[in-house]
DNA sequence: GGGGTCATGTAATAGGTTACATGATTCT
DNA sequence: AGAATCATGTAACCTATTACATGACCCC
């Protein structure tokens, strides 16, 4: 089961990512962060950047390489990777590619509540899921197709493959979940009499 | 796009859910939702617990009931659902069944990140990963039989056959992953180059 | 009758998000 | 020239997790 790391943001792990290939501030790591669209991958805000340079440092996995100001803007402080940090990253990120971590997406929360709400209801609703998910599911394709036709390599899409697979696959559930409550002969006919429902269709 | 909502986290729900039924005091609700499994689908720990229904008081969707005492035990807080607190059930959990969610899953970060380990690395971390996931499969597949034969109904059980589609999901994708990497006419080649390698079998 | 663990909750701390600040540059 | 946006960071706030507290009951 996953260590308890010094660090435990994510967003950290994406630094230390960066840091790797060289040194730089905060800011700069915000800008690139977000132009390469990582921000898709790693949930992160602006603010919480400077929280996680702060943690790094205390942790000993980024030190501070110096101090530098450009015109009369802000001083920038400028931070570069220690050992111990390029370490952390291999370990961190080995972990995370081998053990799959326990999650709570929040679908799974509400089919937990699902049924609180009539069969008809939540058939209709399902239907709309199925419609977001395809949406979404264009999207995300296109969002590869241009990466690809732009030259990235697919190595740097894979996590973009990956969305994919599961948008096919959530969506796949949904469908059976629907057809499964329709089933005259299943369970969605004592679910719609608990609810004093007709059966639904 | 998914509303703000007053009180955000999602044990909220899970409270929510339970005084529909009737009125409860935090330490209770500890349990009965330990004890129901309701820890799977939703993160939970006592102390949030108590936040939670500060908060949902606050927000208005419960209020203090009674404040009784057993014996010599600590006093406790009865609390029930209001007329907002209902409607705020209901809202909340036709919204999450109907909007899916752009979650951070921690496999994605590692994705995102996997070109930085050498591809021999890779493959080899992904194949434990299958392990892994092999052995969650076997578990959830045990515990929902477990369940089925303890008379649970299926109704009950979706969240649980959600995870099941996740994980084959999941699984498929890993092994296309590795087939990808070990195709010697694939980008594993150059991959392997970069990082001096061998190409990866 | 001393050592766990149950029952119940509060307090301290750490983590993350939002809001604010301020000069520089660019746009109209 | 005023408005918007960039560049850079700090501070305030809110949320969540961990640790602590304390009497009751239960086990051996």
């Amino acid at each position: 089961m996953a260590k308890k790391r010094k660090v435990g943001n994510l967003l950290a792990l994406a630094v230390l990512g960066y840091l790797m290939r060289q040194p730089a501030h905060p800011y700069e790591l915000s800008r690139t962060l977000r132009e390469h669209g990582d921000d898709r991958s790693i949930k992160f805000n602006h603010g919480s950047l400077y929280m996680v340079f702060q943690q790094l440092t205390t942790a000993g996995f980024v030190t501070e390489l110096e101090t530098s100001r450009d015109g009369q803007r802000p001083e920038r402080t400028v931070y570069r990777l220690t050992d111990e940090g390029r370490t952390e990253l291999d370990d961190w990120l080995r972990e995370l590619v081998e053990e799959p971590e326990f999650e709570y997406p929040q679908f799974v929360s509400a089919l937990s509540l699902i049924a609180a709400l009539p069969p008809s209801a939540a058939v209709e609703l399902l239907r709309r899921r199925l419609d977001h998910l395809a949406v979404l599911r264009t999207e995300q394709q296109h969002l590869l197709d241009k990466a690809t036709s732009d030259g990235v390599l697919e190595l740097f899409l894979v996590e973009e493959e990956f969305r994919l697979a599961r948008l096919d696959a959530d969506t796949a559930f949904v469908r059976g979940l629907i057809d499964k409550i329709l089933d005259p002969d299943g369970w969605g006919r004592s679910w719609a009499e608990f609810h004093g429902e007709a059966p639904p269709r």
